[in-house]
DNA sequence: AACCATAAACTTGTATGACATCTTAAGGGG
DNA sequence: CCCCTTAAGATGTCATACAAGTTTATGGTT
C-alpha cells in the first residue's frame, strides 16, 4: 500500500508558495512592487534566508524581476519568460480572452501536425498503445474525470508517438496549460462525442491515412474548442 | 554612442555562469553529484549564500535537482524542464544529432504555421516592415553577421504578424535555440538564396496567397536544413 | 563472518547579525 | 529654483552557528 509522503515542505518553498498564489491572485497586479524582504520576513516569520530563495525562484521562473536598491517588481506577462516553468500556472488564472485563443490556436497547429507525423509513424506496438487506451476510455465512461483523463491522455499518446521530444514538451506545455478547460468541456459534452472521433482517429492511424486523420483531428478540435467558447462567451 | 554598461554583476550570478558553462561543458555529466556547497565555497572564494543562491537559479532553471543530505545532481535533458529559460543554452553544447533533427522539424511546422496566419493577418504596416527588413537585408550584403541578423529578423516578423503570442514565443525558443547554426549556414551559402526566398515569400505575403507564401517557405527551409545536415554529417 | 543498531561525519536548510552597495528621497546651501 | 550632500531604505554579500536529513563508519551481538 502507498505511505503518504511526510516530508516537511522546505521553508523557502512555502513562502515560494504563496508569493505565487498571491501573485496569481493578483495581490500586487503586473508591474506592480511586492513588499520589501524586511517586510515579507515579518509577515511570514521566517528568516531572510528563506524568504530570498523563494523570491530567488519567483524570479528564475521571470515571475518577479528584483533591482537592488529598489526592489522587486512582479513581471508583466508579456515580458515573463513563463515557458515550461511552473510560472505557466501562476498567470492562468488571469490571461484574457485574447491569450486564450491564442492557445487554442497554437494547440490546433500541434495537434494537426501531430496527428500526421504519428500515423507516418506509428508501429505496431504504438497502435496497440492507442487500442489499449482507447478502450480504457470507453470503460471509464461511467467516471468522467477518468474519462477525461484517458481523452487526454489519448492526445498525448499521438504526440509522443511522433518521437519528437520537441512536440512532446510543447503539447504538454500547452495542454497542462488548457486542461483545466479541457475537463470543463469533456464534462459538458459527455462521453459520445469523444469516442466516437478517438475511435475514427484511431482507424485512420492504423490505416496510415494520415490526411484522413488530420481532417477528423480537425474536426474534433473544432467541436472541442466551439464548446469551450460557448461555455466562455 | 553607445557606453558599455559597467555594471559589476552579482557574485551569484557569476558563479550562476561558471558553473552551467562547466555543466555544459560536461565536467560533470548528467546524473552526476556536483561538489557540496562548502567545496563550492573554496573553490570560488566566495559565501556559501552566493554558492546557494547560484544553484538556487540551476535548480529552478531545472538544471540541477539538490536534495538535503545528499547533494545537487545534474538533471538529465529528458526530465529538465527548459523550456524558455536560460537551460536551452546549457544543453545546446551537448545534444544529439536525433534532438537537433527533431528540433528541425519542430521549427518547419512552427514556420510553415507562421507565414500561412501572417499572410492572412497582414496589415500595410506589418507589409511595410516586411519590405523595410527586405531592404535592410540587401543592403547588408557587404556585412555577412548581419545580413544573418536581418535574416533572423525577417523570420521573426512573420510570427510576430501572426499576432499569436504563443507562436512567437514558441517561435523565439526554437530559433535562439538554432541561431548559431541558422548563422553557420548563412554564412555558407552566402546572401544570394536569402535575398531570393526572402522576395518571392514577400510577394506572395503582399497579394495575400497563403498556400504560395508556404510552398515558398517550405522550399526555403529546406534548403537550409539540406544544408545545415551537410555540414554536420 | 554476517548482521544490525548506534554514532559520527557529511550535506543541505534556516536563523541571526553585520556590513557593502545601490537607489531614491530629503534637506540645505548657492 | 537648482544642485550637491546626506540620510534612509532596499538588495547583495559575508561569517557563524545550529537544525535536519543522508550516508558512512563503528562496534558489539549473534
Amino acid at each position: 500500500m502507498d505511505i503518504n509522503q511526510i516530508t516537511r515542505k522546505k521553508v523557502s518553498d512555502e513562502v515560494f508558495d504563496q508569493l505565487k498564489d498571491m501573485i496569481s491572485h493578483q495581490v500586487w497586479k503586473e508591474g506592480e512592487k511586492i513588499p520589501s524582504q524586511n517586510e515579507l520576513q515579518e509577515m511570514f516569520h521566517v528568516s531572510r534566508v528563506s524568504i530570498r530563495e523563494a523570491l530567488k525562484k519567483l524570479e528564475s521562473y521571470g515571475i518577479i524581476s528584483t533591482q537592488q536598491g529598489r526592489g522587486s517588481y512582479v513581471a508583466r506577462f508579456e515580458d515573463a519568460d513563463w515557458f515550461g516553468s511552473g510560472a505557466l500556472k501562476v498567470y492562468r488564472n488571469n490571461v484574457d480572452a485574447k491569450t486564450m485563443r491564442d492557445f487554442m490556436e497554437f494547440r490546433r497547429i500541434i495537434e494537426l501536425e501531430s496527428v500526421v507525423l504519428a500515423t507516418r509513424r506509428a508501429t505496431a506496438d504504438d497502435i496497440r498503445a492507442l487500442e489499449i487506451n482507447y478502450r480504457q476510455m470507453v470503460e471509464a465512461r461511467g467516471d468522467i474525470q477518468m474519462f477525461a483523463d484517458y481523452d487526454f491522455r489519448f492526445h498525448e499518446l499521438l504526440a509522443e508517438i511522433t518521437r519528437n521530444r520537441i512536440l512532446v514538451k510543447c503539447f504538454t506545455m500547452v495542454l497542462t496549460f488548457l486542461k483545466k478547460d479541457f475537463d470543463a468541456v469533456v464534462k459538458k459534452v459527455g462521453t459520445g462525442k469523444g469516442t466516437y472521433y478517438h475511435q475514427k482517429i484511431l482507424d485512420a492511424v492504423r490505416e496510415g491515412q494520415s490526411e484522413r486523420a488530420r481532417l477528423i483531428m480537425a474536426e474534433h478540435l473544432e467541436a472541442t474548442s466551439a464548446i469551450f467558447f460557448e461555455m466562455n462567451q
